[in-house]
DNA sequence: ATCCTCCCCTAC
DNA sequence: TAAGGTAGGGGAGGAT
């Protein structure tokens, strides 16, 4: 029985050793998926590569008579963005006649780049990284095919070697030739495109040009040799600010959207570029924005995501009222037959908020991410299914999609759409159940066991009828006897599907389902089972619990064993209190001096305190949480990112819960300074607040008398203990006095009553970090001038 | 046993 | 440019 402590006894230094040996502190995991990708990238590329080396080995090098090579031979191009035709089909013309097709922009490899018309902002863009490249229109490919022959591409040159006239000259080309083709604006269906922009192609070649100034840049040759930029320009032109999406008109949509994919030679990832970058950083960093904290948030959509369920508590406050869903009271139909549980989900969520407005983009790849530049280290928010099948998923880097897939369509973010889609479909789902837990934004679960009249699938049918109706969006929906169940229903049902899994089907469907695919199994977990040899559900059913137990502690375990035979017991409810409250900041933080840092603390310690009031609670600890650069670690590969971080963090419970900004500041400072790190490391910050309370009316007053009463015990630590719990209505939910450290280390601050602050401190697996803490006597000294005004 | 803290893991 | 947040579950191990 006890063989699971000894058992975790013994694997706890492994697990220490173990991090210590590959990297001495744990990697984020966003770290682990950086470098997943970019090797499933690398692989991607020689295979691509492989292909187009094969293709034009077959047409040029192998036979060399000059009749014999295709018309694009010693052609090579690079397609930026969405195109007509698309990618796909000028790859298909170049490999038949010759050419090379790469799926990577590489200067040294690329000769001409193609490319739809650009708005003016992303032309510079692209104009900054294609290396003197010629970007060229998709026509001069298909009208080369057409006649046989490799035409001059000059004209149909949109810049490249450029001078500013040739570039103007081009853009009017091209406004003359959208005025001609004169489909409805923001009509973006594929075949109108195609048929206008066709038909307009010959009479764009006459407004096009006076020719003489493009005939004499580019006559000379079709094959067009990179200029190479020197490294002074390379970064100039690295830093030329790029407009946002957002700026751009919405008829241009199309060409808007897109923008180059990086270079691959990495030259612009460069520790030499970001480091002397004292001006780079400054825009978007904790250094020169007073209000980071506030933009950032703005603007992070994991905070949206994150935050979402406290909004969602307070405008649904009124049907979460209820004290719950009366488990008391099990009602008869699911002793008799079971549950009925629907899980829904709304497909690609981001995604299909957008694509309201663009119906046409509904059957190409599109995702979600902040404006994308060459470094491509935005990440993917949501890719909608036609992304999906490149393999592009949420938290991918923007470039990395863009090697899975170069004609995806990229869209900004939309909070205040999301949010509106997402009360409209809580609205609908709290209309027709009264049993709804949301999991978040876009998904949540229904238990419909008490409607024994109803069929289940007709239900929810109508259900995600009048989703898709309301919100133009489309939701799936699984419905099973349990929660798990029905959620692994939901995403066989995508997208805009159901599904339904009666018991009788349960094994069936999970014999061969991934361990991974079920909720709760993640990488680690999954790791751990992939190294014994263990895959799908059916496997782990081989397993015995007591093994399981062994391997993954109680409670994981009953969950492997309970879930890979599809058993749930967990009952759908209302959204509970919040157990703790937090905010945290790991992107963009650099600090120059201490000023810089306190400065971010403060507007921490606010945030969070505004949050505790807003919730309604107050909290008594504190714990503060540091990441700080890796001894050794680069300049993060991600823009602004906190990179490889060791963790510290530090904890302070207080006598009496508190919400109040001063007192929050002061003991991070407090803390921060205990760390006595230099502040140029600090990659991240992160106040969590727990052991929350309820605030009670008269609370504020007696949280106020309490700390009265603590200053003045202060004055007279062994003093005999003021009641102060006993006047507390809670005073019983007072915990008892705790102490994580021997009793003498903290003794100096002690009371004979709960009147204690506590502090616990701890720097995660790094010895380095934890011998740099001061001697805990010295802690909690400083702990006493915390409640110093 | 039970509770507590300090994490790690997971999901959106 | 870019916005790598937030909160709950739960394991390990110590205190009571
Ligand atoms: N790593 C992630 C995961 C999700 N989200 C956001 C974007 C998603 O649209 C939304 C909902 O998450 P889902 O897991 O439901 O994903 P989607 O709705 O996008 O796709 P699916 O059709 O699989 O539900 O949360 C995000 O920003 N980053
Ligand atoms: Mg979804
Ligand atoms: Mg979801």
């Amino acid at each position: 029985m006890r063989s699971s402590s000894s058992s975790s006894v013994s694997r706890r230094p492994l697990k220490r050793s173990k991090s210590n040996q590959k990297a001495p502190v744990r990697k984020s995991p966003f770290t682990d998926f950086e470098s997943y990708m970019k090797d499933k990238n690398r692989k991607l590329r020689s295979q691509f590569e492989a292909e187009a080396s094969s293709s034009s080995l077959g047409n040029s090098e192998s036979s060399p008579v000059v009749s014999g090579r295709g018309i694009f031979h010693g052609v090579s191009i690079f397609v930026n963005g969405h195109t007509i035709p698309s990618g796909q089909e000028l790859k298909g013309y170049m490999l038949r006649h010759g050419g090379r097709f790469e799926n990577y922009f590489s200067s040294q490899r690329v000769t001409h780049i193609i490319c739809s018309n650009l708005p003016d902002s992303k032309m510079r863009n692209l104009k900054a990284f294609s290396r003197g490249l010629p970007v060229v229109k998709p026509e001069w490919v298909v009208d080369s095919v057409a006649s046989n022959l490799l035409l001059s591409s000059a004209p149909y040159q949109i810049f490249g070697h450029s001078s500013e006239t040739c570039k103007q000259q081009k853009l009017s080309a091209f406004f003359g030739c959208k005025s001609i083709s004169c489909f409805k604006e923001n009509d973006a269906s594929d075949s109108n495109v195609r048929i206008d922009c066709e038909g307009s192609e010959k009479s764009m070649n006459s407004p096009l040009e006076p020719q003489s100034k493009l005939l004499r840049n580019f006559m000379g040759s079709d094959r067009v040799f990179p200029i190479r930029l020197d490294e002074e320009q390379k970064l100039t032109n690295s830093l030329d600010k790029v407009n946002k999406y957002e700026a751009s008109d919405a008829d241009s949509l199309k060409l808007s959207i897109r923008t180059i994919a990086p270079s691959d030679d990495g030259s612009f990832g460069k520790p030499t570029y970001l480091k002397h970058t004292a001006n780079s950083d400054v825009h978007h960093s904790t250094l020169n924005d007073p209000n980071f904290v506030e933009n950032y948030f703005k603007s992070s959509r994991l905070h949206f995501i994150g935050t979402w369920r406290n909004r969602y508590q307070k405008r649904f406050s009124n049907m979460l009222k209820g004290v719950g869903y009366g488990k008391e009271f099990v009602h008869s139909s699911s002793i008799t037959k079971g549950s009925t549980i629907i899980h829904i989900d709304m497909d690609c969520f981001f995604v299909s908020v957008i694509l309201r407005k663009y119906p046409d983009l509904l059957n190409e790849p599109v995702a979600v991410c902040h404006s994308d530049n060459s470094r491509g280290t935005a990440e993917i928010s949501s890719a909608n299914y036609p992304a999906r099948e490149y393999g592009i998923r949420a938290g991918m880097f923007v470039r990395d999609a863009k090697a899975c897939c170069h004609n995806l369509v990229l869209f900004p973010y939309d909070f205040e759409a999301y949010e509106e889609v997402a009360d409209q479909f809580y609205s609908i789902l709290h209309k027709h159940c009264n049993k709804v837990q949301a999991v978040s934004c876009d998904e949540a679960f229904l238990d419909i066991t008490e409607y024994d009249d109803i069929n289940p699938e007709s239900f929810s049918s109508l259900i995600r009828k009048e989703i898709a109706e309301t919100t133009k969006c489309t939701a799936s929906a699984g419905i099973a006897g349990n929660m798990l169940m029905a959620r692994l229903a939901t995403k066989s049902a995508k997208p805009n599907g159901q599904c339904f899994i009666p018991p009788e089907k349960v094994d069936g469907f999970l014999e061969e389902l991934p361990i991974t695919s079920l909720p709760g199994i993640g990488h680690s977990i999954g790791e751990k089972l992939k190294a014994k040899e263990l895959h799908t559900c059916g496997q782990l059913r081989m397993v015995s619990k007591v093994a399981l137990h062994k391997d993954f502690g109680e409670r994981v375990g009953d969950m492997l064993w309970n879930y890979c035979r599809g058993f749930d017991d967990r009952k759908v409810e209302v959204l509970k209190e919040a157990k703790s409250i937090g905010a945290e900041v790991n992107w963009g933080v650099r600090f120059q001096d201490i000023m810089d840092c306190e400065h971010f603390l403060i507007q921490l310690s606010k945030e969070v305190s505004s949050r505790l009031k807003e919730c309604g609670v107050l909290a008594r600890t504190v714990n503060l949480k540091i990441k700080r650069r890796r001894k050794g670690a680069k300049e993060p590969e991600k823009y602004m990112g906190c990179g490889d971080c060791d963790n510290m963090s530090r904890s302070i419970t207080l006598p009496v819960p508190t919400d109040d900004v001063a007192l929050i500041q002061r003991i991070v400072k407090q803390i921060f300074a205990s760390f006595h790190i230099n502040v140029r490391e600090v990659r991240g910050v992160g106040l969590q607040m727990s052991r929350l309370e309820r605030m009670e009316l008269n609370r504020r007053v007696h949280q106020h008398n309490v700390l009265e009463s603590w200053f003045l015990l202060h004055s007279k630590i062994e003093d005999e203990p003021v009641r102060v719990c006993n006047a507390t209505d809670g005073a019983e939910n007072v915990p008892r006095l705790q102490r994580s450290l021997s009793p003498n280390e903290n003794s100096c601050i002690e009371k004979a009553n709960s009147l204690t602050a506590v502090r616990t401190a701890r720097c995660s697996t790094d010895e380095s970090a934890r011998s740099a803490l001061p001697p805990v006597s010295q802690l909690d000294m400083s702990i006493i001038k915390i409640f110093q005004p």
